[in-house]
DNA sequence: ATGAAAGCGCTAACAG
DNA sequence: CTGTTAGCGCTTTCAT
């Protein structure tokens, strides 16, 4: 039964020595079987005599076999896999300590599902990137529902959930950033400071595809303006500085700020990483935060509290986040999403030690 | 020349309106022309009539066409993932800053080649894991290549580079942790510290794929023993307190051995998430660092520089790291690599504020 | 208990 | 310039 294994020219023993993956017929002709039979004594072993599923069995090992995945996922329509997908670069989105908290929440519950995370490149078009990546569904971050790139997947029936953008067809999971940035901007406002600025999102005119201004960047700042309203002071546009999201973006930006000039007695940030900069270029500086400066960040990212001074912040529930936007996803690729699903997770205010009131000002 | 595309009962009309995804072939039949036209549109449009093509990508885009990324890849043998796999869950390598550093230098050199990186989640066997990954290649961080799992790969012809293990037939890259453990326990010995503990990866016996303890942690604690040697301090596995990666898992090691009632002068951590972990319990407990405890860590994480005190630690190329093995993987995929690839990349001690001689000490 | 045959959705020789 | 045909590797009725 079946031909000796280590007979020297048998073709599978030769393809087994070539670089050539070892194929289901493989297996099948070894063993003396179909190759229907080596797919039961994979996947319904119990419709198969118990012997032969051994034989097969060890055959396969023998030879190295595994069942391609992507001829399983053609049939299949199924892989297993779940991509998040944000138009940025893969570095930038790892050395991102927010991506980091969200890919954990996500990760918890991929974990429970067995299911693997794919974090999707996005060189050109992000539609492009979507349809080539093997994946059951995505999470789509910071980007609204109706961008052009995002109503084509729609069209294609991607399953997707939108996290961090404006969305009513599709499942979002947004958190109320307005708030968040008032109670910030509030808190500045109450105690004594009249002189801020505020490190905001830069707007990336080259790129279509980025929205964050439109969504998590301008409502934080529709925030900020809410409480500078509220708090009798008169609203300047020129109180905005663009910054790239990263810890070295955060302290040019103040080198720059300083080197103009301008001395705030505060700091309103849309990102805690461009606040981490801020107080790093501010010692580096002989800056004393919050002394001379009050910085306040927003995001609250597990290193906030390990900053020097800590950060006063505002808290996002991030791994949260990621959580229900994976939940709502896999509800929505079983079909079991009844209605609309567009959530809305509450910010909080986090006092620290980076801000105090203005009277307490050196100078 | 094509069915309008409009009128109500065309059966690609209907089927764009159910839950099923558009394929070549509706494309092909709406257009009026073979699904190899199709797939010349999108894949060689040079090969036809450029009004052709225009007419068939606009009607795939009406339809919201794209091609099954499974079956591409099926054909292709490639899907344009690498995947990176390690014995740990998805959650804990997000919530690890290793790891966040790890793929972002993996990260950058996907972004070059527009690859997607895929996180695999390991909950049963290792292996079936790896096998059911859609992926081109795989770099297995933290086993050896003699792991019954992983020798499974190599005769399943999976490309794969290890990191963090030994190797000879696959490509690895690996830091010199003896090295950089020696210089740690060195530097603390010629402080004047003879009262040292040593916080060390746990060893799970029970599962049988993590063998951190019998590579990276062993080696590690072959520098601190052969420090300790050198320096005439005898060593006793007493010593040693096996503590969870993480940061929570370095504070309870600390309050363990406090309670204990021992009061080492300084304390050797094999990661730098423990190390901030024990600095956090420190403060908490009024333990002064480093006047009361000397504390070192192993890696560089980014956020070593940003504790309070700032971490003196062993730094690891952990970029460099990612990025190498993620080169070398390619490599192997294109089948460009000629020879042995092994890497050893080098350590240094990175002396901060959270160690100083023993001397210092209030008691 | 096992196998033959059809087909998942796509691409690429090879014809015409 | 466009279509026919034959798979990629696997699963799964349906038959035996």
């Amino acid at each position: 039964m079946g031909v000796n294994l280590v007979k020297p020219f048998s073709k599978t023993f030769y393809k087994t020595f070539m670089n050539r993956k070892v194929r289901i017929e493989d297996v099948a002709r070894e063993a003396g079987v179909s190759p229907t039979a080596v797919s039961f004594a994979f996947n319904s072993p119990a419709r198969l005599n118990s012997a032969t599923v051994q034989r097969i069995l060890k055959i396969a090992d023998t030879l190295g076999y595994a069942p391609n995945p992507h001829a399983r996922a053609l049939l299949a329509r199924s892989v297993g896999v779940i991509g998040i997908l944000t138009p940025q670069t893969l570095p930038s989105i790892f050395a991102n300590p927010f991506y980091s908290a969200f890919h954990e929440g996500v990760g918890q519950v991929c974990e429970a599902h067995n299911l693997s995370l794919l974090t999707i490149s996005v060189s050109q078009s992000l539609s492009e990137a979507a349809a080539n990546a093997p994946v059951d569904g995505l999470i789509i971050v910071g980007l609204n529902e109706r961008h052009p790139e995002i109503e084509v997947l729609l069209r294609r029936k991607m399953p997707f959930v939108i996290v961090d953008g404006d969305s009513v067809v599709a499942p979002s999971v947004n958190v109320d950033d307005e708030s968040g940035a008032f109670q910030a901007a509030s808190y500045l406002l109450e105690s004594g400071h009249r002189d801020i600025l505020a490190l905001t999102f830069e707007l990336d005119y080259s790129a279509t595809h980025t929205d964050k201004v439109y969504g998590v960047g301008q409502r934080r700042l529709d925030g900020f303006k809410r409480a500078f309203e509220q708090g009798g002071l008169p609203w300047d546009d020129e109180f905005l500085i663009p910054t790239p999201t990263s810890v070295t973006g955060g302290a040019e930006s103040f080198r720059g700020i300083w080197a103009s000039g301008k001395r705030p007695t505060a700091l309103l940030s849309v990102a805690d990483i461009m606040a981490i900069g801020v107080l790093e270029a501010a010692a580096d500086a002989g800056v004393r935060v919050p002394d001379d400066l009050s910085v306040i960040g927003f995001d609250d990212i597990p290193q906030a509290k390990w900053t020097n001074p800590p950060l006063t912040t505002v808290r996002q529930p991030i791994l949260e986040k990621g959580e229900q936007a994976a939940q709502l996803l896999l509800a929505l690729i079983a079909n079991e999403l009844t209605g609309p699903a567009n959530l809305l997770l509450p910010t909080e205010l986090i006092v620290r030690a980076s801000t105090q009131e203005v009277t307490h000002r050196k100078d």
